[in-house]
DNA sequence: GTGGTCTAGACCACC
DNA sequence: GTGGTCTAGACCACG
């Protein structure tokens, strides 16, 4: 269900746990009202120290992607779906944006660029 | 010549040094046999400690773009600029592949994605 | 465990930190997966600034002997002891060659040089 | 006359001009009584900067190599010859001993060490 | 003047 | 608790 993390790659372990939660939820593993598994349950899966599944946790509170129930666990809310696809759209947009920049600010063809894209969509899309 | 740094933005400073000192070599502001400001004078111009500076030159260093000629200062290495143009390139073209393996996780379609790209190429390349 | 290091001779500190490190790891009293003594506590068992230290392990990490966890410490990697073995001969079989050279540069007669390594290793292999 | 030097192997500029003055005493290139070249001609020889030669040179009458004739330039002293041989002599011994230690406190077997002796010697003395 | 090293003390994010 | 970064100020050898 979810692929392990990598605490080597300078992302912090919270962060990666979060986008993995996120990843699930757009991708439609969970939906609104269903309970995520607890912070140690989390915490052994993904084979990370429970403080961290906590803060994870918390963080997604906050973005009101889930929400805390009293003596029972984590709940997806009812609009985090919607949250989450949105998200993960404007994150690939400013990532796009901001690639595309810095490839103009170097200088780089319009023909080049154009080439590398073209052959990235065609072999990812098929 | 050197836009200044941003302490906020979660990029060690040494780093960003590093980073400017690649692009001005890349973009031909510096040649093979030049020499670097010095640590202090460059220290001076990005308001940062010299120390700092010092890290970076060292690490600028360790990627043989600079050599320290002793009592004298930091020369740009002949094969300087290719290291830094290759870098840049690699750079790119590794984001490019990487956020569109992204969007294609995400299931954006292959139109979505086309019409974004093509949208901020036109911007930038007018 | 840590013979202390000497301020004086010319080797800087932090290079001497290392040093130790390695050899430590190479004579086998280290092993994979175990971790290093923390910055702090390696900085007061050698009376040195935890800079020092700090710096010694950063230029362990780049040479791919230790790595650095998250809020955990510096863990000796995988392959460490091959490397630092490897190193250790290396340096040796150098040092051997250079002198051996200088001596021949400086016609000193083979009856002479045998005669003093014959002298050296009866006395060091007993 | 003078191989040149090599201003980024760590060993100082002023420390490589001593040794080769010496050298080329120790070898018999300059007699007792010689005068040496003046520091200008040395330094333009040698593509240094005058200072440093200046700088070797002072070192040179410090350990009574040479000695400066008011108005005339640098002379080789009547020891000069036997000092520098004496000298290389030492440091050969000297640094043979330090290696080999370090190969037997690094526990490599004695069948190792004379086997990399062995083939040093009779690749130099042929 | 140059770069290189070291110390001291501070602050940060992470686990 | 851990490592990582930054600043400040000092000292050194080199050219």
């Amino acid at each position: 269900m979810f692929p392990s993390i990598d605490p080597q790659n300078g992302i912090p372990i919270f962060e990666q746990v979060c986008r993995q939660v996120k990843y699930a939820i757009a991708q439609g593993a969970y939906h609104s009202g269903e309970m995520l598994p607890s912070v140690r349950e989390m915490a052994q899966k993904m084979a990370v120290n429970p403080n961290t599944v906590s803060r994870s946790y918390r963080e997604l509170q906050r973005e009101e992607i889930i929400e805390a129930i009293r003596g029972t666990g984590m709940q997806i809310t009812p609009n985090a779906t919607a949250l989450c696809k949105k998200e993960r759209k404007r994150l690939i947009q400013e990532r796009i944006s901001s690639v595309l920049q810095e490839a103009h600010a170097s200088q780089v063809s319009k023909s080049d660029i154009l080439g590398w894209l073209e052959k990235e969509v065609q072999r990812l899309w098929k």
